[in-house]
DNA sequence: TTGAAAGCGCTAACAA
DNA sequence: TTGTTAGCGCTTTCAA
């Protein structure tokens, strides 16, 4: 690999000039750039850029921390935050954390200042202290999907209000005439589904509704989990013409446990879910559900971390910690209707 | 950020002396020894892996190139990819090429040989020669999936059979006793699902059938691409009983069509896919399909090219320049069925 | 066993 | 407009 040094003695220039070329830093004659201009060509130079890192003292990537990339929503995430790292000329590393917050810590250490100027955190599974201290250690820091606008977590975040996602589902499900709501809730009981479902109860409250309560069991957020909590749910009771899922992937789930116990969705199940990923639109029938605005997350995650990462050099301070994303909203699909009088045909 | 010479400076020796603590490489007293690794421990150290990398001249991480992480099938590939490469201390830089060559190229440009030790490459979209060139300037590449074990594509390889996954699931539905079988392949007719095609096409050939020429679709490799060419062909052919799909997505796909279209699978018509992603075991009916050795495909393109990497450096030759994963395997779930007396009922 | 010194490839004052 | 110089933080001979 040709070097800046080797590009300068073949244009009869030294390196302070190519660099100055390069980065179009102007100061340079017209000839004289073009001389180097070739010789970059002809030798097909590219800057190392590990090497322009360590001179500007700033890494060329963000790191994204996700529990694992494989759960159906983080590559949808990691798509749109790609996309946005790159206008500003950043790579993306993922780190999977596997839900092992040593994991996570030891990626941390590694990673963070060194060779990612900046972390975004797409899972609540870190510990906070440690993200704590790879800030005060120089490395900025944000977390993708803070569940509650109203309670900041003490770490710069983007914020989407989940509760009135969960209100949202409520209501619908009420709208449609359901008295019998059964809740899928994910299964971290204090963990980042509990404002979903506190939204939901609000919906229940608003309108009176309390049976919900006793129909609420807590699942992994995948799709064999949501089966699993359905099948339970429904043979408990069979009478329930509806159930939310605080996600979708377990909500595609309750639709895989009602067919198999009979159940037709949505004639005799209405099933609600939260997020709108790519394969709410792609289930049969589709997935009625809450849209987050994931993409929109992940601009103003990257463009917060941005911020942070370039305030500090300027002496500023960050405009706001917090950023919160425009409100979910409802998408209704095939998999919701108001309930039938006669309710559940077989079963 | 405390840098080496902080830590060095703490303990009373030199940076030399705290690197080889580090590197745990020996010759360095057992006292001393204490005393750098309290300083570092007082002052949190950790080395800063960028100039580690300059100094080195290796980088810490590979590349790994896809068309897009969004695709249910890259994701759990990634993950694989990201722990066989951790085992090699290195990170995992997403690049996503959004199917375009230009875009491919950039990513190449910027990375290879600075950033990322070595590239891996998920998707066939990315122009060879620009691959070959990355290679020539000294950072190994690795095609991850290559289709076609029997033709080495002049670069390093993992290659996966995927004609004989063809074979075996024509084989399989043609033991099933279906006749008339559509076939819906990969959109880019000369790409990667020629073979996969081929194999079918065999199956077909060495029993005789000549029928399923007629009915076949290409399409994008997404569900909806699999339901538009599903919906096509069954429209035209009522009396399908099966279909082939070159890939799951698709697969999953067309048994919504056939839902749609009033068919039942398995009852009125099998469908089988390749690959056995995640969401195959998910489906409804669960997808009969032919697993394809994805962590194995990942495990062994790591490996391959980590000794590409570190093989020059040695002055040695690797030892081969593609590797064969073990053979697809045929996993018979719900969506296929032997075919009834009496065909459809309805529709 | 430890230190001194050079250098990885680049940037950024500052001088000329 | 261009060159000189001094690093960025680390590794690595080579000496001591």
């Amino acid at each position: 690999m040709p070097t800046l040094s080797e590009v300068a003695r073949r244009a009869g220039v030294t390196s302070a000039t190519v660099s100055n070329v390069l980065r179009n830093r102007g100061r340079v004659g017209e000839e004289t750039r073009q001389r180097v201009l070739e010789a970059v060509e002809a030798l097909n130079y590219r800057p190392h850029l590990a090497a322009r890192a360590l001179a500007e003292g700033r890494a060329p990537t963000l790191a994204l921390m996700v529990s694992s990339i494989a759960n159906p929503f983080y590559p949808e995430f990691a798509l749109a935050v790609e996309r946005s790292a790159r206008e500003s000329g950043h790579f993306v590393i993922i780190c999977n954390t596997n839900d092992d917050s040593i994991a996570g810590r030891a990626y941390l250490e590694q990673i963070a200042g060194n060779l990612s100027e900046g972390v975004l955190v797409m899972n609540a599974n870190l510990d906070f202290d440690d993200l704590r201290a790879t800030q005060e250690r120089g490395t900025p820091v944000v977390l993708c999907m803070w569940e509650r606008p109203g309670d900041p977590p003490g770490l710069p975040c983007v914020a989407v209000d989940f509760r009135l996602a969960g209100r949202l589902a409520g209501r619908h499900l009420i709208e449609l005439g359901h008295e019998r709501i059964g809740a899928i809730v994910g299964s971290k009981p204090s963990g980042i589904h509990a404002p979903r479902y506190a939204g939901f109860a609000d919906a229940m409250r608003e309108t009176g509704r309390k049976a919900y309560a006793k129909s609420k069991r807590h699942a992994p957020d995948t799709i064999a989990g949501g089966y699993a909590a359905a099948r339970e749910l429904l043979e408990r009771d069979p009478a329930l013409t509806a159930i939310f899922a605080t996600n979708d992937l377990p909500a595609l789930g309750a639709m895989h446990a009602a067919a198999d116990l009979g159940f037709d969705v949505p004639r005799d199940l209405s099933v609600i879910g939260i997020t709108d990923i790519q394969l709410a639109r792609e289930s049969r029938p589709p997935l009625t559900t809450v849209a987050v605005p994931t993409i929109e997350a992940a601009r103003m995650a990257v463009s917060l971390l941005r911020e942070l990462i370039e305030r500090p050099a300027r002496g500023e301070e960050p405009s706001a910690l917090m950023c919160v994303t425009s409100s979910p909203e409802l998408v209704v699909r095939g998999s919701t209707r108001s309930v039938s009088k006669k309710k559940r045909k077989e079963s």
